[in-house]
DNA sequence: AAAGGGTGCAACCGCGGAGAC
DNA sequence: TGTCTCCGCGGTTGCACCCTT
């Protein structure tokens, strides 16, 4: 095919942005709005390719960017969120208001992973997993882990169903609070003193937050869809769970995730 | 106080999807 | 149907800052 590059690096500027460019750029994408990036700083009078311009409007200078502090609460979400979702920041992202795929990223990479592995939990995105189905949706990401020297999808790829199911409450279930503490497995012993052991603690709320879960597609809006990976006469909630765990080996407990996921929300 | 190593974050890179033509 | 461009994504890198010795 040939692609181009996305721009001449010849003459144009790298590295870190100053605050003179951000503002350029913040003035223009105010004037005229986002998009046309590859146009974009030749008309805004800045040397950089339109995808940096992007990049630091979508993780720096975007209205209602949150930066820093991730709480514990956010943590714990992530945490989850990757259990289902795997390496899809940008879906993690539109989970968390304020917060940008790439910072999620770095937090998870930076943090979270050590945390995991702290905790003797080695995080197991779901590689492994069939590709979601494409929707008709742009929104649509690729499926985590098909990345690099992924071949095209095939032409004859069997036709999907996507599931829209109502989310249930199950709030019984898995009785939760801002923490999670209520999810602290008690069988590793002792739990009998609350609030003493905070790395004990942690580790607990880390085991119980990440379990792998079959694959789940969040779309743009407050909506959420359970994407079938699997033809039409198949009944995605007989089918076995492709990551086994001690804590979900049912149907049923699948809903519970969801269901604690939408409590997150 | 200085050096070296570690950490965290911003930015870059390369790829694929989607749409236009 | 094939090609091209734009856009967005995830992985990776570079470097400034922090911490330890």
């Amino acid at each position: 095919m040939g692609r181009s590059p996305c721009c001449s690096k010849v003459g144009l500027k790298r590295g870190p942005w100053s605050t003179e460019e951000d503002t350029l750029l913040a003035n223009y994408i105010q004037e005229h709005g986002e998009g046309h990036w590859r146009s974009l700083p030749q008309k805004a009078g800045l040397l950089r390719c339109g995808k940096s311009c992007r990049l630091r409007w979508m993780n720096y200078l975007r209205p209602g960017i949150k930066r820093g502090n991730i709480s514990t609460d956010e943590e714990d979400l992530i945490i989850r969120l990757h259990s289902l979702l795997g390496n899809r920041w940008s879906l993690i992202a539109g989970r968390l208001p304020g917060r940008t795929d790439n910072e999620i990223k770095n937090h998870w990479n930076t943090h979270l992973l050590k945390k995991l592995n702290t905790a003797g939990i080695q995080p197991k995105p779901h590689k492994d997993l069939p590709k979601p189905p494409k929707k008709s949706n742009k929104s649509t990401p690729p499926a985590a882990g098909a990345k690099k020297k992924k071949t095209k999808t095939t032409a004859a790829a069997p036709k999907t169903t996507v599931y829209l199911p109502k989310p249930i409450r199950f709030s019984s279930a898995f009785p939760r609070n801002n923490s999670c503490d209520s999810l602290l497995v008690s069988g590793s012993g002792s739990s009998s003193n609350e609030g003493d052991n905070n790395v004990e603690k942690e580790n607990a709320v880390l085991k119980v937050s990440y379990v792998p879960c079959p694959l789940f597609e969040l779309d743009g809006d407050e909506n959420y869809d359970r994407v079938g990976v699997y033809g039409d006469d198949q009944d995605f909630l007989n089918l076995p769970l492709i990551h086994h765990s001690d804590f979900y080996d049912d149907v049923n407990m699948l809903d519970k995730v969801y269901d604690e996921y939408l409590q997150l929300l």
